[in-house]
DNA sequence: AAATTATTTTGCTTTAAAGCACATTTAAAA
DNA sequence: TTTTAAATGTGCTTTAAAGCAAAATAATTT
């Protein structure tokens, strides 16, 4: 009972496939496609599970994450409007990881041969795709280094900064477009819900952010980029 | 004076050009590429420096690593015959890393010009390139996990599995095949010189390695990757 | 071969972060 | 509103890993 949207009809004009596929490309993806709505908490794929096709978010906040023997959970990527899911296991067979949406989100779903025939009958489109893997490849090993050589105070300021990256804040309330648990935040940053409030006592004593009930207010973004400053090229 | 070697004479069948890239296209390429020899030690190429293309290791071992402002250095990512370098920064202007020879090798150089008239011209080439793409990101993307989740011993563990992986093992001498110092495992694997000491006592007493000099044999390799088991999928 | 230098190993100390338990606050349910 | 449950905050303890310094070993140079 899903209402069928056409691509050319579609009101999200961050996708991906919109912004990088056109004329018959384009028709054939839409033709195909299936759109799928879920909840804030939802697992859109879980790890282990066999990969049948490619995410692409046209609105909404996810997480990417992997379960841990020892119990922390670790997010490895975040996602927002326009990006792709689950293009990391093109090739293979399983997922790697858990997809979780942390607001209600509108994905659309392609099947891996779709999108094959999409890639090689439109070189153009396989090299815009090359250039988004480049860019995501480049912040994923990024990422490595922040988690192997940050202190706890800057893998906490780093998780802020990122998350504003991916899901901005908003300029009239100052706080994050996605609401987070401590838990999530440690998630994300790699430490424990303990070591975050901590931390976030310190950035309250610098000005950094103010905190309401469990609202975080970003009062000012550059001190949070500041203190991470030093792991970003130039 | 470098004596010009055209990619269909070349010997190096792992090349991802050789095997990836046939009739015109490859013509195109073998008439604009460059090899270039480097020792062991040399800087391929630097962070922050102005990008002009993409790298294949005809043949070699190189680390791609950054530097810290804690003064610790991270490798965060191992690289072999076959293997591309320098693609994570296409359409962008700067290294974001350095690559650094672990072993004398033999790179090909292509401007990205010539790399992305490639993409265009040959859409097979470009998607045999997207898969690949996939498949480093999700390597990468385990790193991050294995960086925030793993301990010491586990760190220690992975980091030879990883370079068993891409270097290989020899099958007379039983060692890496590539010569590496305590601090450049440490570097590898996120921690200091005098912890992977410690873990290789204990690797030793459990019988998985064995050290002579500066040599050492994996005698059980199955029992190093059984330490890191849990933290992969299957 | 002897001397010098560099690297690795080892014991010990320090430290940063995790873990725990309890108090407090906030949100949800009755 | 009151009660219950969940999440957050805080002080204190524990622990894993880093850091340091000296000793031992290996590699280079003279």
């Amino acid at each position: 009972m899903r209402s069928r949207i056409e691509c050319k009809d579609c009101a999200s004009n961050k996708c991906f496939v919109k912004q990088n596929c056109f004329g018959e490309s384009l028709a054939n993806i839409s033709s195909k496609k299936n759109d799928n709505f879920n909840k804030k908490g939802d697992v859109i794929f879980r790890e282990g599970n066999t990969m049948r096709g490619i995410y692409f978010i046209m609105h909404g906040a996810v997480k990417v994450a992997t379960s841990s023997p020892i119990g922390r959970e670790q997010v490895v990527r975040l996602a927002s409007d326009g990006d792709i899911l689950g293009h990391r296991v093109l090739g293979n067979d399983k997922y790697y990881f858990n997809a979780i949406a942390l607001s209600d989100t509108h994905v659309c779903f392609v099947e891996t041969s779709v999108f094959k025939e999409t890639c090689l009958s439109s070189p153009e489109f396989a090299y815009r795709l090359l250039l988004f893997y480049a860019l995501e490849l480049r912040r994923t090993e990024l990422r490595v280094k922040y988690h192997s050589q940050m202190n706890i105070r800057e893998k906490v300021a780093e998780a802020f900064v990122y998350l504003n990256e991916i899901f901005g804040i908003d300029p009239d309330k100052k706080t994050l477009n996605v609401e987070l648990s401590r838990k999530e935040i440690a998630d994300i940053a790699g430490t424990t819900p303990e070591q975050v409030t901590r931390q976030l006592n310190d950035f309250e004593e610098e000005k950094l952010i103010l905190r309401t009930k469990r609202d975080i207010q970003i009062l000012n973004a550059e001190g949070l980029e500041n203190i991470v400053r030093n792991y970003k090229i130039n």
